[in-house]
DNA sequence: TGAAGGAACCGCCATT
DNA sequence: GCAATGGCGGTTCCTT
């Protein structure tokens, strides 16, 4: 039996403290036996559970930190408090990853695993919305919040809320194949790998701007997006090198200038496709693309669909749909 | 859909 | 000695 040991703090979020118990609890071999005990545990006997901000209850942690070490996979999931990792938890953390077990976090619990150097030098994602705060919180660590999910050999993490499911189903299927992972997303109404990452549920009007001169530059690229905008230009308008430019964007954003750019360009399509009833043409004029075929191979290409699709499933015109995903 | 040219990215190193 | 910056060139990605 694979043991699951689930991290829980005070502020822990109710969802993702769930997910893993929802997930790996409804994985089971052709008899019917769990393949999988999950047990949550912490340094506290006794911990708030958060949802959105709100203390929803109190809830008794049944077992200590011993059970990280004990654990074959650890998770992590979100905790909606300022608290730094406690010491203790950090270095049960850090030795059970030097013992070989597999640790991941969900949403913002990648700030937790940053905290104990777990990230450094790997490739992560977190909830799009703390991406950039993240990224330069902890500069050592290759964010990416397009990503669902990241799997850094023995360190995944994974994006906002319901991504946790992406993330255990994913683990599922490395233990035990793809076929059990179908089966526990059938039980989950969930698909067992969803397509797309998480770009595509970032709202356009929430772009991530940072404050300062960058926070500036970027403001002054999205009043600009629907013109041709080189780098050498906008590396211009900032009064900086090209290549400091690039720095630039990497320490606020997590991303290169142009890759930022074009996620915005992303977004202004995808607001004037839900929100107007222009030609795919003239939506991909007025976000930047020049024409349908450019918007249409990056709509594939980010998020795996077509801007026809995209505008039926968000604007619930569709037969057959149920609204938004 | 595939090829070619150009632009962007990024590691490395020199300079300030 | 260190940090910030900028240039170079190989590689990758994007556009046509």
């Amino acid at each position: 039996m694979h043991a699951v040991a689930v991290l829980a703090m005070d502020g822990v979020v109710g969802f993702e403290l769930a997910t893993p118990g929802q997930v790996f609890g409804s994985v089971a071999d052709g008899s019917g036996a769990p393949l999988y005990s999950v047990r949550v545990c912490g340094p506290k006997p006794q911990v708030r559970v958060s949802a959105a901000g709100m203390d929803l209850f109190t809830m008794a942690v049944p077992f200590g930190l011993g059970e990280l070490l004990a654990a074959d996979t650890i998770v992590v999931p979100a905790h909606e408090s300022s608290a730094s990792v406690p010491p203790e938890v950090a270095e049960a953390l850090r030795r059970a990853h030097g013992k070989g077990r597999r640790i991941a976090s969900i949403c913002t619990g990648a700030g937790l695993l940053a905290e104990t150097g777990l990230l450094d030098g790997r490739a992560a994602t977190t909830h799009w919305r703390h991406a950039a705060a993240m990224a330069s919180r902890f500069p050592l660590v290759r964010f990416d919040p397009e990503m669902i999910y990241v799997d850094d050999g023995g360190v995944l993490t994974g994006a906002g809320v319901t991504a946790g499911i992406d993330l255990c189903l994913h683990m599922v299927r490395a233990d035990h194949g793809a076929a059990a992972a179908a089966a526990a997303g059938r039980r989950l109404v969930m698909s067992p790998h969803r397509g797309g990452g998480q770009a595509q549920f970032i709202a356009p009007d929430e772009a991530v701007v940072g404050d300062g001169p960058t926070g500036e530059l970027m403001r002054w690229m999205i009043d600009r997006l629907d013109r041709p905008l080189a780098l050498a230009s906008i590396a211009a308008e900032a009064h900086m090198s090209v290549r400091t430019l690039h720095r630039r964007f990497l320490e606020s954003t997590g991303v290169p200038p142009m890759r930022w750019l074009l996620t915005q360009r992303i977004g202004r399509a995808q607001e004037l496709l839900e929100t107007t009833s222009l030609t795919v043409e003239e939506v991909a004029r007025r976000s930047g693309f020049g024409d349908a075929a450019v918007l249409r191979e990056h709509f594939r290409r980010k998020l795996e669909t077509t801007p026809t699709t995209y505008r039926r499933r968000f604007t619930g015109t569709s037969a057959g749909s149920a609204g938004p995903p």
